[in-house]
DNA sequence: CGTTATTTGATATACGCCATAACAATTATC
DNA sequence: GATAATTGTTATGGCGTATATCAAATAACG
């Protein structure tokens, strides 16, 4: 699923205890196996792993949470962006969430035929296609909002006070650098 | 890509200023649109959406860094949990890396073919298969572990001191609880 | 002991996400 | 006015992941 590895002498507070794969004479009847847990103490204090692992059960958290609107991740950012910003072109709320053009068409396509935003055609460039919300759409666009309000709220509590605000501002400096 | 929203009473400190779908009359000219960037106040506070650009920001950064090993992020830690657990079952090394039985198979088969790892048939269970390095997949694992070492270093660096550790720390308490 | 259930590795398959190439219509450039 | 660039679209392939199914081997249990 994804990987990485910590060493000592980046890893100060946060890391397991950990064992190396040098193993000395008293860990040899490890190195036989038998049906203990495994050494997992390589990938526990790494960033990339832990982010892979974090994300995946946010997601998963997500995914139960908007069951009921039948809204995955990348739809619930669609209707935000395009209720934030009415009226932009297709190409520009593809690029906003990092999606690519062709694929945001399938997208669109499944939002346009659930009634939840719509293409219309601008005047002045008749390339382009301006992307609304339909009523529907801010309807159930304002509900979802209730809902993540809530998520956040719920990661909020696990993560004690300030702490979802620290991971937050942590998070975005690494994607203000690479 | 992805998606969230934030909430003002759930995001202290670290969110942008942001801005409601509800508009004012002074933003009825952005309304209308023209060539300004998007308003994305509704994604940039939001753990979700964060936890995704940061994962795909550190595996691009992971990709880059072993170019050179040809190692993709879900084989290095795969080399990584059998160097520290040789012998262990086929099954046990994929459920600690959160991966499916079946794609394990051809994931290991690539790991045997490059000459890095060996499956063993075990002699008091001729069902399971006992995974070993080879002395070729362990002397490549030290140096990927160097260069993984490496990256956390620098990691640590953008993070500064201790912002580090607590996001992994952070990360960790988010895969505890869901 | 022998029948049944479980485990293990493997194959086939399908879905979702993501990326690129190519195209027609339209607009911009010069 | 010829050429280049933009916009939305289609087609396509790769990659990661999930499930169903299977054969071989072992475990469980009457």
């Amino acid at each position: 699923m994804d990987a990485y590895d910590s060493d000592e002498r980046t890893s100060g507070a946060a890391t397991t205890p950990g064992r190396r794969s040098r193993r000395t004479a008293a860990d040899l009847d490890e190195t036989a196996e038998s049906g203990g847990d495994l050494d997992l103490s390589g990938l526990t204090g790494v960033v990339g792993y832990r982010l892979r692992r974090a994300q995946l059960a946010v997601f998963e958290d997500f995914n139960r949470r908007f069951q009921r609107f039948d809204l995955k991740p990348a739809q619930y950012s669609a209707l935000l962006v395009i209720g934030d910003n009415p009226g932009r072109k297709q190409s520009e709320i593809a690029a906003a969430l990092g999606i690519q053009r062709p694929n945001f068409v399938a997208m669109l396509d499944e939002l346009e035929r659930r009634g939840l935003a719509e293409r219309t055609r601008s005047t002045t460039d008749r390339r382009s296609h301006a992307v609304v919300l339909t009523e529907h759409g801010r309807r159930l666009l304002a509900e979802a909002r209730a809902e993540q309000a809530q998520q956040e709220t719920d990661l909020g509590d696990l993560l004690g006070p300030g702490g979802r605000d620290a991971l937050v501002s942590l998070l975005h400096r690494l994607t203000q650098a690479e």
